[in-house]
RNA sequence: GGCCCCAUCGUCUAGUCGGGCCUAGGACACCGGGUUUUCAUCCCGGCAACUGGGGUUCAAAUCCCCAUGGGGUCACCA
């Protein structure tokens, strides 16, 4: 078993790869990653990424997954050369629109006896395949040779027939590029329909039309397609095409072990996108399911995977999804992006929810809001995962908290002998900040607290965590100054004059 | 059930092709500790795996066989 270079060259023609998706749903994580490999293939070898649409299951093809899958790709980064919206020389790009050339094919191995007419109606095909359990015994009995005159007067008649294709003795030879030789013994594989009786190819069919007829060179895609391939293979000999290089990607896994459903979360890169999760980091999580470039590196840009992806580097074991990995490259992700980019981001998740007021108008001019706004944000960047985080957290930024949270109320309880130094404070602070003082003027009250405390000769904690309680009902927050100077002085003050409130609520 | 694929820490994986450098490396998670006004970040440390059994060999996580386990697939769906 010879594994060649995945390397171009080697193979010597352009690379052509393809990711034809079916639209009955939204883009699975898992369609995502075969999406992203075969982008990164093409773009490391200046090969040519097609994306066709495979559309031929009239009932639960809808216009709206197709545009969700678009959607989906564009979100994650991945732009494709030829296909739906950007058009190219080999199409059409949608399979039902390429029906009058699967109906030729299948005319061509008719004319050629490498497929025959089956006139079983379904009801006998159910019990033959009760009485045949193997492929073997099952073509045996579906297979007949009838008269060419006769066929042609039944189907004339208006007799039903689906065209079965003709599996010839012998053995066929998947040489995957992930997998190495991959052997099927024909006689596992049953005389398949091709076309159905209204005339339609059916699956393997269109995807070896369409494979060639693209000039498809290496076809990546999930390992489910496996057993799809060695009847593939086959169209493709009865039809003298040359064949395309395979390389069978594992599927990913739900947490529990099993294929990945609804009832395991989020599966739809929308829900992602929706969530919050910056596109970096879901490429980054994809790409690290199923392939790995060395011993060390785990960090990877779009940049880094167009430069380092190889088959070399898939694994051929299934891959169980991790959401912790995930948020924690969220988290990483996060931390990168520039503030700028990070609030226009921001935006939609923060006006969807109704405990945070915005003035969005400001914002986007770039007014004094803007500047209070970009400091909020600036302070959350480095403690969350997702922009869906933001709303619960920067609440305390709009409204005064109703309830100190647990992580407060034992800061009350813990402290609450601190409300005489936590009042001076406020005085303090009056007396030393006649004009109050500007968002990002955290600096400033830090040396105020700083001399304060030193009168009074008491700690840091005993006075920061009773005024980060009260402040913002939270027992946890950014550091007290940056958010005291972004509340500014007004809402501190009337805060803090909650504190024996709130302190007795939470010895009661 | 038939056929096919797969098998290293809880998870993603390096190492397997070209046996010795592996007392099996990294990352996430978890558990300690440090930094800090809390949280997060960051830093340090710890826990934790070659599915089992046979071979081959001076030597096997690495090669072979079997078992077991997991996954996929068996439509006039794609």
């Amino acid at each position: 078993m010879t594994q060649e270079s995945t390397n171009p060259e080697a193979v010597g023609e352009a690379v052509r790869v393809r990711f034809a998706p079916s639209p009955t749903g939204y883009l699975h994580i898992g369609g995502a990653r075969t999406a992203l490999f075969n982008y990164l293939f093409a773009r490391q070898c200046g090969g040519t990424l097609v994306l066709r649409i495979e559309d031929t299951d009239r009932e639960r093809s809808t216009p709206e997954a197709t545009q969700a899958i678009l959607d989906g790709m564009r979100f994650l980064g991945l732009d494709w050369d030829e296909g739906p919206e950007v058009g190219g020389d080999y199409g059409p790009y949608f399979q039902s629109e390429r029906d009058g050339l699967h109906r030729e094919l299948v005319e061509r191995l008719l004319a050629a006896g490498k497929a025959y007419h089956c006139f079983k109606t379904s009801e006998e095909l159910v019990r033959l395949r009760e009485e045949h359990r193997d492929a073997a015994s099952f073509t045996a009995a579906v297979r007949e040779d009838l008269d060419p005159a006769e066929v042609s007067s039944r189907l004339a008649a208006g007799e039903r027939a689906t065209v079965r294709f003709r599996v010839p003795e012998g053995e066929t030879v998947i040489d995957d590029l992930v997998r190495g030789e991959v052997r099927v013994s024909n006689s596992d594989i049953e005389d398949f329909v091709i076309a159905r009786a209204d005339g339609s190819a059916v699956y393997n069919l269109a995807v070896v039309g369409d494979d060639n007829g693209m000039g498809i060179t290496h076809v990546m895609r999930g390992e489910d397609h496996l057993s799809n391939t060695s009847k593939q293979l086959l169209l493709f000999e009865a039809l003298g095409f040359s064949v395309p290089r395979y390389a069978h990607i594992s599927l990913i896994l739900a947490p529990g072990g099993g294929k990945l459903s609804k009832r395991h979360g989020a599966v739809s890169v929308t829900e992602y996108e929706e969530k919050g999760y910056l596109p970096e980091a879901m490429i980054n999580f994809l790409a690290r399911m199923g392939w790995s470039y060395d011993d060390k590196e785990e960090i990877f840009s779009l940049e880094d995977l167009v430069e380092k992806f190889s088959l070399d580097g898939v694994s051929n074991s299934g891959a169980v999804y991790d959401l912790k990995k995930l948020d924690h490259l969220g988290g990483h992700y996060m931390r990168q992006r520039p503030l700028e980019e990070l609030v226009e981001m921001s935006l939609p998740f923060l006006l969807r929810s109704e405990q945070v007021q915005i003035d969005l108008e400001e914002v986007v001019s770039g007014g004094g809001g803007r500047e209070r706004f970009e400091a909020i944000i600036a302070l959350e960047q480095e403690r969350i995962n997702r922009l869906e985080e933001l709303p619960e957290r920067v609440g305390y930024y709009f409204e005064d908290p109703e309830q100190p949270d647990k992580g407060a109320r034992k800061a009350l309880r813990k402290k609450k002998d601190s409300v005489p130094l936590v009042e001076r404070y406020g005085e303090s602070l009056t007396a030393q900040f006649p004009d109050g003082w500007g968002s990002g003027d955290h600096e400033i009250l830090e040396e105020h607290v700083k001399s304060f405390l030193e009168k009074e000769d008491a700690g840091l904690g005993d006075l920061a965590q009773p005024v980060r309680a009260v402040l913002t009902g939270r027992g946890a927050t950014p550091g007290l100054f940056e958010v005291m100077a972004i509340l500014g002085m007004e809402t501190c003050l009337r805060r803090l004059g909650k504190l024996q409130e709130w302190v007795d609520k939470a010895v009661s």
